[in-house]
DNA sequence: TCAGAAACAGAAAACGATTTCCGTATTTTC
DNA sequence: GAAAATACGGAAATCGTTTTCTGTTTCTGA
């Protein structure tokens, strides 16, 4: 492949000169001409390693996240993706299944690397941003890690809080009181958020724990199959359903569909972040979507921001939205 | 951040030593303490981009796919990564809307990189390799793309048409003759496929064209959905449907749930890759599943040997899977 | 026409690693 | 114990750009 070299000599200018050509210094007239002639003889195109060796910037940034074979993550890359190319960004993806140590050296890997930032879904549980990134502009996904005021990290993610406490509202106002609710991992912080909102509502409304019928287990289609089973072979089964994921909905409505329930009709049913599925469910499902492609947006801009100097520390809370279908109803008592 | 000098003055030893320790050369041992104790101690991580201009060699491949929130994609993509990784490849991924201007300046932006090959999904549609990826050793995966023999470049994908094949088979042998068919645009090359397959089978069967009812039409969840509709308007309604991919597969579904028909019940419904939609379905959907994991995982090693030089031009077709349910029944006569 | 200013070109020094090649230590062999 | 063989260390070249800094043109205005 052609280096600038080559091009200098077939141009008859100096390598100097044809770098600021193609970089948009002014050059005379008659070389730019001979500088793009000869570019395009020699189909030349800069290699971008030893550019980014001599400007120390690859102008790149590291993904760090748990699996590629999730929509919720993908569709915010995919976001991601979309902003930072726009500004000349490339995007260096790096998978971790969750495991701590192959997080560590992913994450090794992408200094090694020298990017210019990170975007993260960190498994690492109780850790802080110095402990994951160093001094590395990072911007935390769908976690909030210990933020120093100012320092070089934000956190973006839906208000977990909030949503739950809306989809409690809902099913109270519906008149429900004996709730179901599937929900992650307590190890993980968003559960922990969603569950708090949850209650929060339910206490307001009168509604004491004792009444609730809380499930925690793995962010799985298994687990939300068999907590959801477990629920309706209870002697008082709850009138109402919450499954707090999209792996957990899945889980949930197939536990649903073979029990012979329908949501909406023998019992009301909640979901979260599975759109189509929702869609194509009959009736349609009421579920609570995450803004994924906002996420995605808000973290690419915020993530330029703190590499272009300006302070982080920002924990930004995106609203979710409820898509209302007709799987919310009156319990029948 | 360290250089690789820093660590040398530390350890009171050459550049050179310090390099060849790193990077498995012998060294004295008294040495090989003291590179090791000042790579700790400055926390010293090589610069890659240094590295790699040095050895002409970044060891990434590229991947160019239409989009990050589709799961086929992503799911290939998952598999291709954990093949290169463990050989010590990283992965950039672009994508290219399925624009073929943005796919031009993605691959040109590739080739800056210096990627050592590439995995692409590609748009741009009567295009032959060298068009494409010019001599880089590249895997298509999902298309066939005019493969020069022993050249550097091979195809990865299902074998469609021994899929719809079976397909028509499986719908035949339950009885059907008045079959619908959800096939994607005539402009792509899986779909002629497709539908080669399964006009291949009828005609065995002494089924003609003319008792099928083949709509074709984007791959869009809405497509789906609206031929549906057609489909089942007709005076004289197919007794089966076949939908060739995932997005008209939900589409498909949707339809029938909206007019009250249950698969496997008024209709038989033969579906296409979308293995959740399937199992969750009541009563499970009999679908037709793609080798997404071993699509990706064939794709990298294969790119993998054209890297290493062995002649390419092959066209790699692997054996899709029926995963039965209980859509496909005997037709109500 | 010429001095001074402004515009531009080019040689060479970076960037941070690897690798070659040569010289010095160390070991082996008789 | 000396010569030959081997092992190892280090100076310097190299990868392909950008960028600085100096030197040369070209332009301007009286």
């Amino acid at each position: 492949m052609a280096t600038i070299r080559e091009v200098a000599r077939l141009a008859g200018v100096s390598v100097a000169t044809v770098s600021k050509y193609l970089n948009g210094t002014k050059v005379r007239e008659a070389n730019a001409r001979a500088v793009e002639e000869a570019v395009r003889a020699l189909d030349f195109k800069p290699n971008e390693i030893a550019r980014g060796l001599r400007k120390s910037s690859v102008m790149t940034v590291g993904v760090l996240l748990p699996e590629l074979d999730n929509l919720f993550f993908t569709e915010i890359i995919s976001a991601v993706d979309s902003v930072l190319e726009e500004r000349g960004y490339s995007t260096l993806v790096c998978v971790t299944h969750s495991d701590p140590e192959r997080e560590q050296r992913r994450l090794d890997f992408l200094r090694r690397k020298r990017i210019d930032g990170l975007i993260a879904v960190p498994t690492t549980a109780a850790s802080d941003f110095a402990t994951i990134a160093g001094d590395l502009p990072t911007v935390f996904v769908d976690r909030v890690v210990s933020v120093p005021p100012g320092g070089k990290c934000s956190s973006v993610l839906s208000d977990n809080f909030a949503a739950a406490y809306g989809a409690a509202e809902e099913l109270i106002r519906a008149g429900h009181t004996r709730i179901g609710v599937l929900l992650g991992p307590d190890s993980n912080y968003t559960p922990l958020e969603r569950r708090a909102g949850f209650l929060a509502a339910c206490s307001l409304h009168g509604i004491g724990a004792e009444k609730l019928l809380i499930r925690s287990g793995e962010y799985s289609i298994e687990a939300g199959y068999r907590m959801t089973r477990e629920l309706l072979r209870l002697p008082d089964p709850p009138t109402a359903l919450f499954a707090t994921n999209n792996e957990l909905t899945i889980g949930s409505v197939k536990a649903l569909a073979e029990a012979g329930i329908t949501a909406g009709e023998g019992i009301s049913f909640l979901g979260f972040d599975n759109r189509t599925l929702a869609e194509v469910s009959h009736p349609p499902l009421t579920v609570i979507v995450q803004p994924v492609e906002e996420i995605g947006r808000t973290a690419a801009e915020e993530l330029l921001r703190l590499i272009d100097g300006e302070p982080g520390g920002k924990i930004l809370h995106l609203p979710t939205e409820t898509i209302r279908g007709a799987s919310v109803t009156n319990p029948i008592i």
